[in-house]
DNA sequence: ATTTTATGTCAGTCATGTTGACATTTTGCC
DNA sequence: GGCAAAATGTCAACATGACTGACATAAAAT
């Protein structure tokens, strides 16, 4: 069942993303730094657990062609602070648009209940929950 | 979620494989061919959804090592009937066992009826639920 | 002053997917 | 009986996203 869901919940933004060079890869990243805008180098690569080199290729492509910010941290000049641009946003709500339908259209069939119990399970398999849900710096 | 999740299910059979050379689409097939013994290389792939020429890569590694037998079907001498052998059938519970054990767990702490919620939601994610539970021809 | 941290970069490799083209055997239909 | 369609295989080239290993730089912490 895990199998079917991500297969087919990462299929239509695949299919977006492959027509702008970009790869499942690079939603990944906005997707995060959507979500936690300010976050860190370290702390992308602490949620996604891979390579700096892997992370590097792509956070590169998306900050090249203007989707990502980064700037300098205050108080530690060392870190990368990343957040989206509007580019980027936009990118970013396409993406996310269509998956939250899914979900949207698969918790209303399966009623509030069950969306309770959905996540609990979710969560139960997930090693470090805790790391889903990373606070902002 | 479903990404920490499916990242975290398939983090323990991925570095149990790595050892045998084997990577996560030999899993796939092993798990798939463990299910539904004599199936069919089509069959496999409409599971799958990936072309014939990835699957026959693994496929022919699986073969080759003893893992996977095949036989001609009795009507239709075209196809391969695929099913495990002894040593596909030990490997499938090596792999397999991990990750029933995390689901187990996950399902003991979230209860009976988040466990039927959850599958109701899993249901409407996945695009055409009936491919995932295919009957044996 | 020295070590540690945050990050970057180069270079090579591997696993898994893709497309396109063509071959073989068997089945099914006219 | 003959021929198209189906089930499968194979060769070749390529893309993506992961990996390891090694080395570099700037800023922070000790």
């Amino acid at each position: 069942m895990l199998f079917f869901a991500y297969r087919d919940f990462t299929s239509e933004p695949d299919a977006l993303l492959a027509g702008q060079g970009f790869g499942r890869a690079h939603h990944r990243v906005i997707y995060f730094v959507g979500r936690h805008p300010g976050m860190t180098v370290s702390d992308l690569l602490t949620i996604l657990k891979i390579t700096k080199q892997s992370l590097a290729r792509v956070l590169r492509e998306l900050v090249d062609q203007g989707f990502v910010a980064q700037a300098p941290g205050e108080r530690d000049k060392r870190q990368r602070r990343l957040s989206l641009t509007a580019k980027g946003l936009s990118l970013e709500r396409a993406l996310t648009e269509r998956q939250l339908a899914r979900i949207e259209r698969a918790f209303a069939q399966a009623g509030t209940d069950a969306v309770e119990g959905f996540k609990r399970v979710m969560m139960g398999i997930t090693d470090d929950p805790s790391l889903g849900r990373r606070n902002q710096p």
